[in-house]
DNA sequence: AAAGTACTCAACCGCGGAGTG
DNA sequence: TCACTCCGCGGTTGAGTACTT
């Protein structure tokens, strides 16, 4: 096995993404969707291997990504789905709209591992920690400043996510969110939900008035409904599908996409 | 102000599974 | 069945930033 064949080729480039590059694998896709990920780089005029573009993509640059600070109610199922699924977090992802598995993952190890210490859970099963883990726990750990600290976009090439990060800043029940992801649904049926939004969509996101408590309590039956079979029967689970389909015209997505900027 | 420490998160790495010839 | 390629996942790393001393 080893390592993928498309990184032993010479001069790649690594690290960071410009926002050059951005650009670049942006409108590939855009005009001609995905396909073969080991080609989008050679196509795209980009210097880097196919698993890199993918990971930027899905990561990074996919239109429907929701950008801002995790809610409470995020938070909430986050813990809950982990409990159920463990460190799945491509399965876990599957049920927060536009939240990657990275970023969920970064989020769990960065927060909310901490947070369940500090309640006196232990992350890993869930269950409560002995008294001298928890004393240990809460001597070490600090609350976070960065909890409720935004994280502003730095490239956006979709200004209504901006948008929704500002008004996740402001408290503000704006909604943003769902005319998003409604319109790229509804102009174009650009984007392949598939599983993704299966289920998903009667989710009280984007309400953040929402009272936190009241949601958490329904959260039980809420993550039965959510992960069904899946949490009890592992060879049946769903795997997200690809953003974007073959079967899209660049004529779609361009008219979906100016109507965001 | 400077140095040290803690934290975040984008990106990489390595592995396993699926598909194909 | 085997060899190979490609894709997707979870674990890990390291640069940049924020915070503390």
């Amino acid at each position: 096995m080893g390592r993928h064949s498309c990184c032993l080729k010479q001069k790649l480039r690594k690290g960071l993404w410009s926002p050059d590059e951005d650009e670049k694998l942006f409108n590939h896709i855009i005009r001609f969707g995905v396909g073969c990920w080991s080609s989008v780089p050679k196509l795209a005029g980009l210097q880097r291997c196919g698993k890199s573009c993918r990971l930027r993509w899905l990561n990074y640059l996919r239109p429907d990504l929701k950008r801002g600070s995790f809610t409470q109610e995020e938070e909430d199922l986050i813990i809950g789905l982990h409990e159920l699924l463990g460190n799945r977090w491509s399965q876990i992802a599957a049920h927060l709209p536009g939240r990657t598995d990275n970023e969920i993952k970064n989020f769990w190890n960065s927060s909310l591992k901490k947070k369940l210490k500090q309640r006196g859970i232990d992350p890993t099963t869930h269950k409560p920690l002995t008294h001298v883990e928890t004393a240990q726990s809460n001597h070490n750990s600090k609350d976070s400043i960065h909890d409720n600290i935004l994280i502003e976009p730095f490239f956006d090439p979709f200004c209504a996510v901006g948008l929704q990060a500002a008004a996740d800043q402001a408290g503000a029940n704006l909604n943003l969110q769902e005319p998003f992801h409604n319109s790229f649904i509804t102009a174009s049926s650009f984007f392949q939900y598939g599983s993704l939004m299966n289920g998903t969509e009667n989710y009280p996101y984007g309400d953040s008035s929402s009272n936190s408590s009241s949601w958490t309590c329904n959260m039980g039956a809420e993550l039965q409904r959510l992960v069904g079979n899946e949490a009890l029967n592992w060879n049946s689970e769903r795997k997200m599908e690809p953003s974007f389909g073959a079967q899209h015209s660049p004529e779609d997505f361009t008219a979906c996409f100016d109507d965001f900027i």
